[in-house]
DNA sequence: GTGAAAGCGCTAACAG
DNA sequence: CTGTTAGCGCTTTCAC
């Protein structure tokens, strides 16, 4: 693999040179620069990053930590960073959490060495614990998708206004017996995607003098299979739930067919609403009605904020709530 | 940001020492071990890797090409490659092609500049444009799913017998007039999954004494939609077909809509058959019949053998075969 | 416009 | 067991 001075011999030029050349310097007089090009080329000789990183102090590269890489809300995220990333010229190093804490700090870790000019988390819950593992080092942090009290910039949705507005969009179509599948509790307090969008539902429900039935909420693990569990669970309880808010499309696609195993049908039996609007809850039968995240935006802007930060950018927003919509296709009907 | 120099000096040893101590070399002195681990704790210092690769010529990064992040079956690939990189302590860098072919060639050229120790490189069809790029590179290259006469290592499945099997189960069943939604053929004659699926699938038909009848075969995209327009094509021609063979899973999901939309069953009027096996197949109503990919070990065994390659320990098998299997789900019944 | 030389932070002989 | 030293391949003053 030839080197910066190989080349320079055989152009008869400093490596000075040659480096000049390789970064559109400006002061290298055309014929040089092209026969420095020239051989270059037929060398197939590439500058070798580490080196350049290692003057620079910088890689180019940022890390990006995610809790399951095949969850298509997750992927999308991914495709949002992945792509400004690329047109910013920063490469992006892949690591799948795998829905383990352990792997979380484990990748923490190894990203801290150094190799990266920054990393973007996204993780189901920032503790404090996280929190502390990143302050100690230097380098910009941005969580994706969660918002936080932490002094930690980040780029979210109101997971409170959006379950707010999905179960209000229920109750003016006549609903009053709402069943909610949230996410994984885990008995945290703190202020996580589950909780806010527990908190919504409920506070949907009181503000229309519903009042909240136990029996209607149930846990889902945001994978189908959970979502089916939990449907099951709330349609065999005592109250008939005429809809079903379930607070990711992949759990409400469960909730959708173990409607269906349950000899019902939807929307005539139950509506059913869901949440992200991945690519499938298009292709469902029905389509699902759902709230919509820009996921390929909050990954986007994620990597613009990072990548300002690298660079020493005043960032002006740090904390960036985008918006959610509510997307209405068919699975769900007025009573 | 510390370094080894600030350690050396503090721990009042050399820097060969500190060295010695975060590579775990045997001869250092516990006593000394345990000090300068002390006073890098409480620095905070993390070895420089852009220093250590520029010295060892290797920086334990493995490049990683796909055509679209968000398609589950390379999700799932890419969670194979990421694990087994994690525990042989390599880290990816993720490349998105978004399905295009220019992204491909410039992320191709990215990697060529010695970040990477070797790239895993999965695309739609690996074309002599492709074979030329890496060619010109020392550094190793496996392809994830896809066989190729040039001589690269791969590991993938066999498609042509895969879909062979699909039909002729289909057949066994009594199945005459069979749809195929067969991938993008993009007037390639080479080895692609597509083409060689799609040859799989004559044979089977040839073998029973079938005739081919080309109103019943559809080209798709490897998208919902694409299956499900496609689906439409071939159930609005002249000859009702009693059953599809789909060469995705997602393609197939648009076909069961589509039969749906038809005003037609599954199973009852139409029989449906995917390939993948994605988590998705599962979930769908009725749950899909399909061809079951190895979609993680392909990328598990990938990159092992990709890491070996990198390490230079000899490599018994170069072109690996994985075995694909039917599952049979209720998707399909007998005429 | 170009070159010489001093590092960037680390590893790997080679001495002791 | 520990230290000295010579680079790894490149960028960047500072001269000329």
């Amino acid at each position: 693999m030839p080197t910066i001075e190989d080349i320079a011999r055989l152009a008869n030029v400093s490596i000075a040179t040659v480096s000049r050349v390789f970064n559109n310097k400006p002061d290298v007089s055309e014929k040089t620069r092209e026969r420095v090009l020239q051989i270059a080329r037929e060398l197939g000789y590439e500058p070798s990053m580490p080196a350049r990183s290692l003057i620079k102090g910088k890689t180019g590269i940022v890390g990006l930590i995610v809790p399951d890489i095949s969850n298509p809300y997750y992927s999308e995220i991914v495709r949002g960073i992945e792509d400004t990333c690329r047109t910013r010229r920063y490469n992006v190093i892949l690591c799948n959490a795998d829905n383990k804490r352990e792997k979380e700090f484990e990748y923490i870790d190894i990203l801290k060495n150094r190799w990266v000019d920054g990393v973007i988390f996204h993780c189901d819950y920032f503790s404090e614990e996280h929190y502390e593992a990143f302050a100690r080092k230097n380098i910009p942090i941005v969580l994706a998708g969660r918002a936080t009290a932490y002094d930690v910039p980040y780029v979210a949705i109101d997971n409170f206004k959006a379950a707010f507005d999905a179960v209000n969009y229920l109750i003016s179509l006549g609903h009053e017996r709402i069943g909610l599948i949230h996410g994984p509790l885990d008995g945290m307090k703190e202020t996580i995607d589950s909780v806010d969008r527990l908190m919504g539902y409920k506070k949907a429900l009181s503000e229309a003098g519903l009042k909240i039935c136990e029996d209607l909420i149930a846990e889902g693990d945001f994978k189908a299979k959970g979502g089916y569990e939990a449907a099951g669970k709330i349609l065999k309880a005592g109250v008939k739930p005429t809809a079903i808010f379930a607070v990711s499309d992949i759990m409400a696609i469960g909730a959708l067919n173990a409607v269906l195993d349950f000899g019902l049908k939807c929307p005539e039996d139950v509506s059913v609403v869901g949440f992200d609007n991945i690519d499938l809850s298009e292709i469902t039968r029905p389509p699902l009605t759902t709230i919509a995240q820009p996921m390929y935006n909050i990954g986007s802007v994620a990597a613009e904020i990072l990548i300002n930060l690298i660079n020493g950018e005043s960032v002006e927003r740090k904390r960036i709530i985008l918006d959610h919509k509510l997307v209405i296709r068919s699975s769900c009907k007025s009573i």
